[in-house]
DNA sequence: GCGTCCAGGTCTACC
DNA sequence: GGTAGACCTGGACGC
């Protein structure tokens, strides 16, 4: 059996060591965002950014996904029924036990994540008069910006990018989700979920050195376990409602968190610049990549937020979605990701 | 095969 | 308040 706050679930260990969940029950119902609203750019993201784990799955316009919700393991089945310009989102939620009163809370939820009430006309007024904006919100109309899993599974996402190239950084997520995740099994499917706080707080630094070679990251990710697990913390959902600055501020109150992870944290808001995206917005801005990339990230930071403003935020997340074609139309060689 | 370097930052001691 | 140096690990690279 396995406790997570007042879920009890019935549950077997995987091959890594992952407990595996079958939810059995489920509930459908359909969210209709504010268009445009383009579900395939949205949920499987250009740049291969994870909606909610990067092991779900996306085929043929339909995305089998998984994540906890209020303490809760949810398996969802997502699929878009309408275009781009009158989408409809067809949702089935899976889980191990009867909703009961918790339906009304992940539909909530889930449209706040997926970005369906957030309107993109003001933004795209601003884009479509600047030199570089206008090529992204031409090739990726309608991609709206989610919102994460959960603090935890977004922090532990910047601890593992962090001092390591992305192949060993994908190591170390996959080590922990497969070791100390769920693996929700729903509609046939199969797909593992970030672990929770109460799930690696009981875990030693020691152990987490030496199974998923975290090095000196794992005593960060115990630390923020320990913090995260007490639900005293405000969600990524609390953040999103507070004024931008104040978000970050709490963020980086946190065990690990500087400055650039807060801004990949941080809802809706930040330009996160790092050894890889100062060289592309700095051939972006300045034609060129900077020498000691180090040395001009503050300098190309600060020249993002002075084109784009309240908009910066929006602004790096549409280009890093779109650099392929924006390589081809300015032409400017960018790295991908 | 072996040694060296360094990578999608953050923290801390020191000045 | 500003900044240099340490930090795990493993892949890439040169020899």
């Amino acid at each position: 059996m396995l406790r997570q706050g007042a879920e009890v679930y019935k549950a077997t260990i995987t091959a890594t060591g992952a407990s595996l969940v079958r939810l059995e029950k489920n509930f459908s119902f359909v969210l209709s965002p504010k268009a445009p609203y383009n579900f395939e750019l949205t949920a499987k993201k250009p740049a291969g950014w994870d909606l909610f784990t990067p092991f779900e799955v996306f085929e043929e316009g339909t995305m089998w996904t998984a994540l906890h919700v209020d303490g809760m393991l949810v398996g969802l089945k997502l699929k878009s029924t309408e275009e781009t310009d009158s989408p409809r989102i067809s949702v089935t939620a899976f889980l191990a036990r009867e909703p009961d009163d918790k339906e009304e809370t992940i539909k909530g939820i889930l449209a706040e994540k997926l970005g369906v009430n957030d309107e993109l006309s003001q933004f795209y007024g601003f884009a479509r008069r600047d030199p570089i904006l206008k090529h992204a919100v031409d090739d990726l109309y309608g991609m709206h910006d989610t919102l994460g899993g959960s603090v935890f599974d977004l922090a532990i996402l910047t601890i593992c990018l962090q001092m390591a190239p992305l192949k060993r950084s994908e190591q170390m997520m996959e080590c922990l989700v497969s070791r100390y995740g769920r693996v929700a099994e729903f509609d046939g499917r199969r797909v593992a979920a970030w672990p929770v706080p109460s799930e690696i707080s009981v875990v030693s630094i020691k152990e987490l050195e030496s199974r998923c070679k975290l090095g000196y990251r794992a005593k960060y990710v115990i630390q923020l376990a320990k913090i995260l697990e007490g639900g005293a913390f405000p969600t990524l959902e609390d953040l999103a409602r507070l004024p931008a600055e104040e978000s970050k501020r709490r963020l980086m109150e946190l065990p690990g968190i500087g400055d650039y992870s807060a801004d990949i944290i941080n809802p809706r808001a930040g330009f996160p610049i790092d050894a890889w995206s100062v060289d592309v917005f700095g051939k972006l801005f300045f034609g060129r990549e900077p020498k000691n990339a180090r040395d001009a990230i503050e300098r190309v930071k600060k020249e993002g937020i002075r084109r784009w403003g309240r908009w910066s935020w929006m602004a790096f997340f549409y280009v890093a979605q779109d650099l392929e074609n924006l390589s081809k139309k300015l032409n400017v060689k960018l790295r991908l990701q």
